[in-house]
This record gives structure tokens, C-alpha cells and sequence, in this order.
DNA sequence: GTAATTTCTAAACCTAACTTTAGGTCAAGA
DNA sequence: TCTTGACCTAAAGTTAGGTTTAGAAATTAC
């Protein structure tokens, strides 16, 4: 025996780095789907090695379990990724990297706008709204604003 | 009455848009340290309201509450931040900015130089390892690295 | 064959940053 | 005065992404 039986979750956690722990909640949450061998546990497929690969990688680029898997459902067929769905992946990995680091770079620039008005006091402020993060709870507005602290004769920041 | 009893919670919530309850919890952590009425009731200085704004930008730049009371205390005399400590402070913001600007470029970079690669298998990877979100719990190496789908004549990615 | 190692499940626990709930108190307006 | 509405505390609940624990069963090693 022992021919073709799958890799157990503890080959797996050695090969990924992960823990079993977390590869157990990864199936939990149907990112991945091993069968069960004879006397009731968990067998991966190789490609499954592949699978967490992509899903580690899409955390780093800030994607939650939930888009990951959906990325991953999208797949004809559920498959694994191949070299050509990594491509067209990868497009939509890059587009979402650019719009963070665009936002960031703006919201660097305004802060540079910024230095040295001093006002905390934000209602003409560059900082004041600067939708990054925004409605991050539908909670409301949580607009910035502060009193006036004593006229400014500040700048457009 | 009614000279200069300072702020309600109520009127520091409208004010900044944020809710009550945040606003009690951030006393809890030691952010705010209001005063109370003679019913027990929280009232708060007009400064509050420059310190409520520090926090809610100073967590847009993604810092933690326990970093912000920091910066928040290291502030002489622990005062709200005047024209002079926030120019110091944005400083602070400013090199936290660049360097995830910096990270998030690199690793669009690498991406760039892995699309069409299809290796997900990354001892090679220029995804491997990529330095952000490194050791996130000091749980281990968390190498990324899969097994390899097929003979990949692939570039240096 | 037996001991040591893995694995199993379910449930509880963890952090951060809050919100919600329950049961009461305070303050403001008609 | 009475009645809302705002406020109080303490404790529990929430979300994400897991980890830890406990007790039992399977597998591997010798």
C-alpha cells in the first residue's frame, strides 16, 4: 500500500508552513476539499499544496478567505489554478494593489499639504475625508472635524 | 449655569461622528480622560475634540489605539497636539506612509515579473517570502511553496 | 504487539476595536 | 411635575482569522 493515498494534513502543514489548525479552518471555510481515507481522515491532493500557496499569497495582497474562495469558485471546473488562470488572476491582483497604492500616495501627498497647518480642525483640510477606509462599518459619516482650536491663517490644508 | 461646563458625550459624538460608545471605549484605553458633573455624567474639553480627530486620522494610517495613546502621551505636559507637535507628528505618519507605499510597490513589482510565470510552486518565486505581513504571530517561517505542477521553463519568477 | 505520534471533533479561547444589552440614573423641556 | 431623552456601568456579543484544549481513535515506528 501506500501508493497513490494522498498526503495527510500534517505533510501538507510541513510543505505550506501552515498549521494543521489553520489548514482544518481553511477546509472549514471550503477553500479547500480533502476526502477522508478508510479510517476517517483527511487526504490532500498535491494540487491542494498549489491551492494553499495561492490562498497565502492572496492574503499577503490583503484579499479576506471569503474573496479568496470566490476567486477560486471562479474557476471552470473548481480547479486549481494553472499558469494561465494565474495570469489572469494576477491582472486582478495587480489592479487592486495599484488602487491601494495609489490611495496611499494621495493621502501622503495631502499629508505633506498638511505639515505644519496645524489644523486638527478639519472641515477644509486635505485629511478630512480621505476615503481610505471609509464606512468601514456602514456606521454612519465618521467624518472628521474638530473644533476650532484659534484662527488659522493657514494654507488650503 | 451653563457658563463653561465643557461637553456632553452626546455633543462630542455629533461633533466628531463618532458613536458613544466608541468615545466611552476610548476613555477605557486612556486616550481621553475626561472630568465628571455632579450627577457622575462625562464632560469633556473643546481640546477633546482635536484629540478625537488625532486618533481617527492617526488610524486611517493604520496605527493601533495603544500606538496613537502613545503618541498621544509622549507629548509634553501630555496636551493635545498644538500647530508645532502635529508638524513633528506628521513626520512620523509621513515615513509610516512610504515605507508601506515602498513594500506595496516592490511587491506589485515582483507580481508584475510573475505574471505568466504560473510557478506556484516558489522556492524561485520573487513572491516567495515577501517581507510584508512577515512573522505575522511568530508562529514559524510561513514560507510559501507548493509542489511542482509541471517542469516550469519559466523566467526568474 | 505495543508505544509513540498523528489525527479526529467540538468547543472554547484569542486580539482589536468596538457595539449591544440590561437595568438603572440624570437632565431638560412643556 | 412629569416625562422624555441622554447618560451611567458592567458584561456580553461581534468579526476575522485563527489557536488551544480535551478526550478519543487511527497510524506509524520499533
Amino acid at each position: 500500500m501506500k501508493v497513490n493515498d494522498g498526503l495527510s494534513i500534517g505533510a501538507l502543514a510541513d510543505r505550506t508552513g501552515l498549521a494543521v489548525s489553520a489548514i482544518r479552518y481553511y477546509e472549514a471555510q471550503g477553500l479547500i476539499k480533502p476526502w477522508r481515507n478508510a479510517g476517517g481522515q483527511r487526504r490532500f491532493e498535491r494540487a491542494d499544496l498549489r491551492r494553499l500557496s495561492f490562498v497565502m499569497i492572496a492574503q499577503q495582497f490583503g484579499f479576506t478567505l471569503p474573496q479568496i474562495k470566490a476567486q477560486l469558485d471562479g474557476l471552470p471546473g473548481g480547479r486549481t489554478p494553472t499558469k494561465a488562470d494565474w495570469a489572469k488572476i494576477s491582472e486582478g491582483f495587480r489592479a487592486a494593489l495599484d488602487t491601494r497604492i495609489t490611495t496611499l500616495t494621495r493621502l501622503r501627498d495631502n499629508l505633506d499639504g498638511c505639515i505644519g497647518c496645524g489644523c486638527l480642525s478639519l472641515e477644509a483640510c486635505a485629511l478630512y475625508n480621505p476615503t481610505d477606509r471609509a464606512a468601514k462599518n456602514g456606521q454612519g459619516p465618521r467624518y472628521l472635524m474638530g473644533d476650532s482650536p484659534e484662527p488659522i491663517a493657514g494654507p488650503k490644508g
